[in-house]
DNA sequence: AAGGCGCGCAACCGCTTGTTT
DNA sequence: AAAACAAGCGGTTGCGCGCCT
């Protein structure tokens, strides 16, 4: 059976790239777009393999890409996005357009970590830090690494959404409209480097059941393209149940 | 001025998931 | 159905650079 395998790892250059390198496989996607990695590296005259060149152009090298320093409003957006994702940085990156998730990953490592527990709060949780003002107790069997958003229950999220006292550090002003299209046609080989990926505007409909009240439910899975536009079936396995984040519904807002 | 140290970024590694044979 | 593979993802590492002593 078989494939050869990706690369010869024996005639393959690592490390940092070249310029020379870098201008190959800039030629090489903007003459023939991104194709299979496994055959780019040789057929553009490339010691390297092709999960370093995707690599390389994924994070540095796409000319939809942003650098430079990132402003607050997208700190703020990445540490929001990360209290109901925890580290998929990839899911986090698709609602940054110009930022890869490695940059994401790193100036999350770097910069944001920091920045949130001088602020009181832990970064993993995103909840107050013990002996910090908020003073919220941890359940005792609360892991140190991610831990999934709380499902709130609709009395419940009536309340935190209604009020301002709520001690809950979640999301109080998140318009998390994270819905995610049926992958949309990349702007990959367009050619055009002015093509931006325009974040936060799916508008798929989740199909409420006929009891009105139903519909003020969104479960995350399925907002975020989990399920790949299907209903999600955790409605229906409690053992998921971990996995859904119920918020209001804005006013005027559809599912 | 020089060495040490810490930070930030780019790249690698290993694992998971989806696809192909 | 199972094995092999490609692609993608997240964690980790290594190196260059700037700052501090």
């Amino acid at each position: 059976m078989g494939r050869s395998p990706c690369c010869e790892k024996a005639h393959t250059n690592k490390g940092a790239w070249t310029k020379e390198e870098d201008q190959r496989l800039i030629a090489y996607i903007k003459a023939h777009g991104e194709g299979c990695w496994r055959s780019l590296p040789k057929a553009a005259g490339l010691l390297r393999c092709g999960k370093s060149c995707r690599l390389r152009w994924m994070n540095y090298l796409r000319p939809d890409l942003k650098r430079g320093n990132f402003a607050d409003e997208e700190d703020e957006l990445i540490i929001k996005l990360h209290s109901l994702l925890g580290n998929k940085w990839s899911l986090i990156a698709g609602q940054l357009p110009g930022r890869t998730d490695n940059e994401i990953k790193n100036h999350w490592n770097t910069h944001i970590k920091r920045k949130l527990i001088s602020r009181g709060v832990d970064p993993q949780t995103h909840r107050p830090i013990n002996g910090s003002q908020f003073n919220t107790p941890k359940t005792p069997d609360q892991p140190t690494s991610y831990k999934a958003p709380p499902v709130l229950s609709q009395a419940e999220d009536q309340h935190s959404s209604s009020g301002t006292t709520s001690d809950e550090p979640w999301l109080p002003d998140l318009n998390l409209d994270l819905s995610i299209s049926p992958p949309t046609p990349s702007p990959k080989t367009s050619g055009s480097s002015s093509e931006v990926v325009t974040p936060l505007v799916g508008s798929e409909v989740v199909t409420p059941t006929s009891n009105p009240s139903y519909a003020r439910v969104i479960c995350l899975c399925y907002h975020l393209g989990f399920r790949g536009g299907e209903p999600c079936s955790c409605q229906a396995n409690p053992d998921i149940q971990g996995l859904r984040y119920y918020r209001p519904l804005e006013e005027g807002q559809h599912l």
